[in-house]
Formats: C-alpha cells, structure tokens, sequence
DNA sequence: AATGAATGAGCTTTCATTCAT
DNA sequence: CATGAATGAAAGCTCATTCAT
C-alpha cells in the first residue's frame, strides 16, 4: 500500500489508494464494523462523499481487500505446488522455497493478512481452502513415500494453516526474522518434530 | 449450556441460562456485532427488558461468556502442566493427557470456544497466554532434554494454539474423533514430525 | 383516518394510526419525497425509532396508503358494475348510484384520493385500470343499445376518470357538493352533453 | 426537441439543447427527484460542471421546460376563444378547431406535456388556469344560448382538462388518431353525449 | 467550452437501552 | 417476573453543487 502523500487536489488514484490503505489499516485493527467510514475518510483527510467516489459501499471496499489478499494468496499456493520426481536430498529445500513467500507476504501486508485470516467472514473459507490445498500436495508426497504414511495429512494441513494463522496475529510483538528462517524453523518442525533425537 | 427448555414462566436462572446458551450459538455463529439483542430475546421467547434484567448489557453478557471460556481453559492449562521428573518412557503419554482435556471442551462447548477463539477482541489475548503456557511448558522440558535444543519452543507453541484454532474452526466439517484420538495424533506430529524414518 | 389524540403512551395501535393519517396528509400535500420521516414523526409527537416501530420503512408506508386507496377503489368499481337487463327507465338512476361512491370516498378521503389518484408513481396504472373497467362497463351497454353506437367509449371511459381526477385535484377550491348531486351533473353532462337541445 | 447530435465539441447552443432535450424525457419519465442530474449529464455525453455553464440549477432548468409548455398552452387557449356571433351551425366545428391544436402539441411534445400536466408542482395550478379559461369560454357560449342553461360550466371544464390529462398519460399505449379526430370525437362526446338518440 | 476532483447538507435506517405499568 | 412502547445516538449513503485547472 505504502506512501500516504496528502497532497491537496491529489490525482484520483492516489486518493483511492490512500483510502483502501488506511481502510486495510483500520479493518485490520478494528475489525469490520468497529471501522467507521468517517474514521477512514477523516484520516486520509477527505470528506465522506470522496469515499463513494472510489468505492461503492463500505461492503465493497472490504471485499476489494479480501479480494486482494486471496488473490496473492492464490498466487503462493500454485508456485508452492511441488513438481513430481524431486530427488529426496532436495524436498526439504524445495518446500521451505514454497513457504516463504507466504511469511514474507504475511509480513510484507500484515493488514490485509490479519484481514483475509481473521477479520474477513470468509476467512473461515479461505483458510479451508488454504488447508485443503496444503493437504493435496501433502499427500500426494505421502504417496510418493517423503512422509510418514500412519499421519492424518489432514491435521498436518490444518497444523501449517493454524501456524500461520498465529503468525500473522502476532507479528508485532514477535522477535523480527526473515521470512526463509521462519519458513525453515516451521519446515523443520513439520518434518522432524521436536523430540530429542 | 445444554437443555433449552421454554416452557412459558420458567423460574429466573431458567431464563438467565436459556438466554446465556442462545447468546452463545448467536455470537459464535454470527459475530458479536452481527448478533442483535433482538434476536436472542426472540429466540428465547422473552422480551427486550427481561434481558436487562439478567444481563446489564450485551457486553456485560459477552463477556459473562468470554470468562466462562477463559476460566474453563485455565483449568486444563493448569492441569497440563507437566510436573518435572517425569520418565522419558511417559513423557509422551502425560503429553496427551495433558492435551485431551482441551480437545474435549472444544468438542464439548463449541460455541464458546468459537468465541473464545476467535468472535472475542480478546482472543488474541487468550490465545497469545495459551501459547505462552505451552511455551513455558516446552522450554522446561526442553531444558530438562526431552526435547530437542535447536528448536524455538515460542514457533512450537504458536503452532499447537493454531491447530486448536484450526480445530475449533472446522469442528463441524470434520469427521468427529474422539478427544484422546485427536490429542494423541497432534502429539505424535509435533514430537516426531512427519518425516519419512 | 380521523382523530388525533396525542396521548403519551398511547396504545400501539393508535400511534400507528396517528402515524399513518399524519403520512397520508403530509404525501398527498408534498408528494413522496418532499415528504420528510422526521416531520411526519414530529407531527405525531414522537421520535424516529418510533415510526420504523410500526412501518418497515419509508416506501412500505407509502404501499400501505396506495393499497388501501386501490382497494377500496376496487370495492366501489365492483359495485358499480350494472346488472343486464334493466329497465332504460332506470338507467340513468343506476349510473348515478354507481358513481357516487367514488366521489364520497374522494370527499371523504382527500388524502388518500390525491395519493392513489396522483402522488403515487402507479397512479398512471391505477387510472389506467380503472378507466378499462369503465370501458368494460360502458361497452356492454353500448352493445344493450342503451348508448350510442359511434362513439369510443375508450375516449368516454378516459374522460370519466379525468373527471374524478381533477374533481380529486380541485376539490378544496369548489363549493362543496352532495356526492350524489354530483354524480348525477356528471352523469347528466357525459349522457346528454351540453349542447342546447 | 427532437435530433440529439453528440458530437464531440458540439457548440455551446447545441449542449444546452441536447441537455434541455434530455431533463425533459428524463423528468417526463422519472419525475423530478427520481432525475438526477449525474444521469442527464451522462446521456448527453458531458460532465456534471458543464450542465451548470448552461443552466443555473436543477430547478432553474425544471422551470424553464414548465414555462415553455406554459406559454405554449398559452398561445392554444387564446386562439381557442370562441369570438362572439358564430352561426350555430359552424358552432361545433370552430370548437373543434380551437380543441385541435392543444391535441397536436400534446402529441408532439409528450415528454413536455407530461411534465406540465402531472410533474410539476404547478401543474395543478396550470390545470386549474386551463380549466378557468375554458369554463369562462363556456359559459359566455351558455349565454349566447348554444348550451344548455341547467349544466354546471365548472364541471365541463374540469372534464374536458380531466380528458386532456388522461390523454397525455395513456398517449403512448393508445392507438394513434390525428388530433382533428380526436377534438373531433371529445367534442361530439361533450356536445350531444352519448345516450342513445 | 469543458473537466477531474471534491464537498455541504441532509435523509433514512438501525440498535442497544429504558420507562411506566 | 415481565412487558408494550418508546428513544438517544449514531452510521451509511446520496445528491446537487463548486473549485482549480
């Protein structure tokens, strides 16, 4: 979203920039109905009807974020897909690479995702639909003989979700690391565990 | 929660509690805003004052709810704990009994948890204190070499909360286990991953 | 709609009715949406919430007013259908019988007349309709031989419910007449016209 | 009205014309608060400032369409008076003549005629002008002894203007006469009736 | 002659909440 | 123990209208 110029006459993209930024912000932080579209237009410095200039309703400029979010979720989860017939050595490096991405997004827009995992009424359903997508390429994996066969695929899915479900609600009082580390420590957790070996 | 019974001129704490149970499935299913004071009374065949008369507010009555999850969760959070000294051979085992009381009250009172875990503003609060304990709990054992010493004990508790979460979530949509079952699965994927041995 | 008593805590359904008298008057004088809620409800003495206790919203006000207008329109056009086979005698004298009704409920019911008959974006429909059924009506007399052969009785039929309409629009400005004095001018002018016999 | 050219860069005059053209279907159409002037604006391909170089306001433009049918019906209802010392046997076809035009213009200018005979809050008043006219016309031919003595003026005129009205509203939907056949058929109605002979 | 961008003013509607009985 | 009736406060939205360019 970024810069939030308050330029007097500012061109009409800029306003509606500023606008769906602040709205990202303050959906995030105070969920859907708690955010007031007076709220939003008085910090972008705007009147009311400026905001029915861009978007049409306030329904709609939450779908627009919730919108955004799934899209670039959509975008991870297909390059997170693992290719067939990858040498065994590699698997661990290959899906800490599919992971990524997601914790730097997470971290990148951490409004728009506390929006899409938590305050978004289908954020259920997006994160279904996370997990079931997880699940897929987790079992066909499983097939291929990476993984433990005697584990419900579904509740590792559903473990990876629910890991970055907390992740993008504590961002800000966690320790900073960069997005491969944590893909790493969570990559190695799901794959080893966590007893003493 | 339980019964609903609505015969006509049921004594007060009948009412209280028909109300209280309705307020629940309202709130977990709907959202604290999305659920109209209105509509709890309809459901429970009173009128808009004999609300007031039990509850000072809707807020008051949300949060009645949201401390009546917090306190249960304490219970078995306190009961998890694992008492130091424990032989390696059991560790695994005093694990899951420490863990299927949680998975049972979810089972159990899925409204509440609904709320507790998620329609509360505060259940990022509750579950940041949840994972906390957990955190605590691991470090210990870890300190004491059950666990593995490379692994962030803060990421691993993180990670057990969200598949709780995930696990209130999807309750519905998913093949009922029992608690014991469920508690013992999620042990075993985060002591020894999924990794093929 | 009659009296307006103005008593605090006045039974449900007189507010109601007072709210709905006041709406009527306040639509037939200003038209639909010069009609404001809060004068209507400042009129009645009570406030906002009050109104959208008794009605669902503002058009649903309105529909209930066109209803009640078309409805009772309806009865009277019913029973000013003429039976075959009467006497030429009597003819007139039925005619006259048949008309009367309307002018008694438009002198009874100004407000409403004016709504159904002007205000209310269906007036056109409502016109329509019943200048077809006049139509109807007139034809089959035609046909009995009672009326003249070379006329459109589409064109008479119209001309009838113009009258009623500007009988409607006017009526404040006219030394009042006896309904039945003036059904029979009316029936008198469009039977024998006005040319000196 | 008539031709709505759109070229791009049309020249001031033609604008104005188009956007004249335009308010008036529009408010023929829709009413007064149901046309909006972002609709206008939009059917004549200009923006919103451009409508406010030609017209002063919303309700300066909705006059000055009230004050062109105005004067137009002006002209008609003078050329319709009847001079004194007609022989009785051109009596009806000079009626006939006088009653022509107003049929021609409400034919040729429905949207016009629509908006001064039921759109305008004036329209009443316009209506009851007409009526005036009429009645005093009448009544000085009732002196004159070409009408009957034992009819109200009053109520012929008002039906007469009622029959216009109707006209205007069910134009589109009737099948279409020429206006000389029209007056001719309102006249013969209004003179002899249409009681068999 | 025309516009992109913005606004002042206002209206309907919704809720949680409270009297008086 | 319970209610019929009513309200204070606020929110979302719309529209005619106007700068500055």
């Amino acid at each position: 979203m970024g810069q939030r110029g308050r330029k007097k006459g500012a061109s009409g993209e800029q306003s509606r920039g500023l606008l769906l930024s602040i709205a990202a912000e303050e959906f995030a932080l105070r969920g859907y109905h708690e955010t007031k579209i007076s709220a939003i237009v008085e910090k972008a410095g705007v009147t009311q009807p400026t905001f029915y200039l861009y978007f049409e309703n306030k329904e709609a400029l939450f779908h627009e974020l919730v919108h955004l979010f799934r899209s670039r979720l959509g975008d991870y989860t297909q390059k997170s897909r693992l290719e067939p017939g990858i040498a065994e050595a590699f698997i661990r490096q290959r899906i800490v690479e599919g992971l990524t991405p997601f914790f730097r997004f997470f971290i990148e827009e951490p409004h728009l995702a506390s929006i899409g995992f938590s305050v978004a009424p289908q954020a259920a359903e997006i994160k279904d639909q996370l997990a079931d997508e997880i699940r897929a390429n987790l079992m066909s994996e499983q097939q291929a003989g990476y993984f433990r066969k005697d584990m419900d695929m579904g509740i590792v899915a559903d473990s990876i979700v629910g890991t970055m479900e907390r992740f993008i609600a504590t961002q800000k009082a966690r320790p900073f690391k960069q997005p491969e580390i944590l893909a790493d420590e969570v990559v190695r957790l799901f794959l080893y565990g966590i007893a003493a070996p």
